[in-house]
DNA sequence: ATCCAATACTTGACTAATTCCAGAATCCAT
DNA sequence: ATGGATTCTGGAATTAGTCAAGTATTGGAT
């Protein structure tokens, strides 16, 4: 009987560089980010679905902390719609997102490398993360609201 | 009988000027956001019912809604708590959240003035804001979590 | 190759925040 | 004062995510 956890596109190394164990599961929802960045956990969920057959809600949410944790995999937080995912880590890129549609894209960041990360005062808090997100409308939907 | 709708300190000329009708709970809500910068939806309505003795949790809502579309107040939504309220707008200011106590403060551009609202590329979005979170742990969660 | 303890997964109920709905009340321009 | 538009109310519904307990799978030790 074959493994499941041995797999040809390196994703099974990827997690036990990093200390994950390797299940069905993990493989699935690692390949569902990359595949499709920004996605909820929700469409996410729909995708490994498909590919795997089946896989409960907690599972989803279980691992995507955890892949999140490593930092194999990042989360971004919109205001007003659920968590997204992305496999793009460690390169202090931002994001622009349409408040019609909800369409998400990753931005270079503005400002150079590491200068967000800088806030003019801190107020005594420990800074790990500086979030950035531009706030818009895409093409589409400025043609949209035109009408 | 005296109006409600009437009042000293000018928050009902605000109102008007925005073409928001004016009622006795949305004069309560704008001062309670006024005096308690970063207030979830819950801790608003408690404020306001301590002043007008009752209001649904529908009417803060709404309110906060027709405020945050008019201008008036900005929402800002951290990861994993309710979304918060705050009268600063237009200031070009951020955010600095503890991860842990959820802690709110108010920080200035680390940048300047308005550089932070240029993206670099920007897909054919038209962006009108440029939000930005710091993440991270203040004081007393810092000492708590060294137990 | 087999076993076992640790880790992960499943199910299903639960919570918190917010929104939807439809009728009642209120506001304000005329 | 009146009518039409806007807002408020209370309850029910939705969304996103969490908790807990039992079952299954993984990976290291034998």
């Amino acid at each position: 009987m074959e493994k499941v956890t041995d797999t040809t596109d390196g994703v099974d190394q990827l997690l036990r560089q990093h200390k994950v164990q390797v299940t069905a599961q993990r493989l699935a929802i690692m390949r569902a980010v990359s595949s499709r960045p920004h996605a909820t956990a929700d469409d996410l969920t729909d995708d490994v679905r498909a590919v795997i057959g089946s896989i409960s809600r907690q599972a989803v949410y279980d691992t995507l902390g955890v892949l999140v944790d490593k930092n194999l995999i990042r989360r971004i937080q919109p205001s007003g719609s659920a968590a997204r995912y992305e496999d793009r880590v460690g390169d202090n890129h931002h994001h622009l997102i349409c408040r019609d549609c909800g369409t998400t894209v990753d931005v270079d960041c503005a400002v150079g490398e590491v200068p967000c990360l800088t806030a003019h005062d801190d107020h005594g808090f420990e800074i790990d993360e500086a979030e950035v997100i531009y706030w818009g409308m895409c093409s589409p939907c400025q043609t949209e609201s035109k009408k």
